[in-house]
DNA sequence: CCTGCTATTGTAAGTAGTTACAATAGCAAA
DNA sequence: TTTGCTATTGTAACTACTTACAATAGCAGG
């Protein structure tokens, strides 16, 4: 299932684990932003030893590798979720409602910035917050 | 000094208080990015009484208002400065280096957003990663 | 100036996230 | 298979941040 990816960890010099490979199936499986504390809630249930510490280390890390995205989505909090669409995020500051962003429409900025300044832009996970068409009218 | 912020927020229905005064004015007075334990710091010298909550909150607070700007910029915690000149940060994952983008860069962006999904979007400080010139050839 | 309403603060307890360190366990090589 | 190296984990203590609630203090209106 994840053969592709421990290949990866291996090569790069780090291990696959138990818990790693659980958070992976987690996400994968929920197809959806999560937050810590519900991948730990979920991950408690299958491997009962598995600590909030580890949850955490353990997002860190496969966010670090490319394999799985960060989010701020506004309350404060971080949101994971599994990598392979890329795409962003657009949010209502008034209603929290979301819209997805096809990467492809950052392309051409992320090229500017790398005539301008250098910089070889990769935030595949950015949010944007402003106000959706029903909060405007308000 | 900050007669016309005080007035906004009368308007608003809000107060100025010392402490929303302090720490605008040491945001001012840094005129750079201040993490909340760094102003909580200094806001103590000159209100001892002044506590950690209250500062949270008071940044919390001035950056709904938009008087202030926040920005995660990879450590995990927030910065603030004070609000003003419109720009957005490239930072390079590898050593840190950070660079200004002028928010002119994404008003077409934003522009497409709002034709495209009808979100009328008001980020005034996006951090962008990736690699810095220096750290590609590495 | 006073007065009264209520936004804001300090307090104190709670939740979220991080870290140093010693024990454990992947996995590469023999 | 066995072995040794060291990346990773659990533990427990620590730091960062949030929140409910009662006391305080801006400020609008008289
Ligand atoms: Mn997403
Ligand atoms: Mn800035
Ligand atoms: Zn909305
Ligand atoms: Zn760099």
């Amino acid at each position: 299932m994840f053969d592709q990816i421990i290949e990866t960890l291996h090569q790069r010099g780090f291990r696959m684990t138990p818990q790693r490979l659980l958070v992976l199936q987690i996400l994968k499986d929920a197809g959806r932003h999560l937050a810590p504390q519900e991948i730990f809630a979920q991950a408690q249930r299958i491997l009962p030893a598995m600590t909030e510490a580890t949850v955490y280390r353990t997002l860190s890390f496969l966010s670090e590798q490319g394999l799985i995205l960060a989010a701020h989505i506004g309350n404060g909090q971080l949101v994971y979720e599994i990598a392979g669409h890329d795409h962003h995020h657009l949010i209502c500051r008034a209603c929290g409602a979301t819209k997805q962003i096809d990467h492809q429409f950052l392309e051409s900025l992320y090229q500017q910035f790398r005539s301008k300044t250098g910089y070889q832009i990769d935030s595949l996970h950015v949010t944007f917050f402003g106000l959706c068409p029903d909060c405007q009218k308000n």
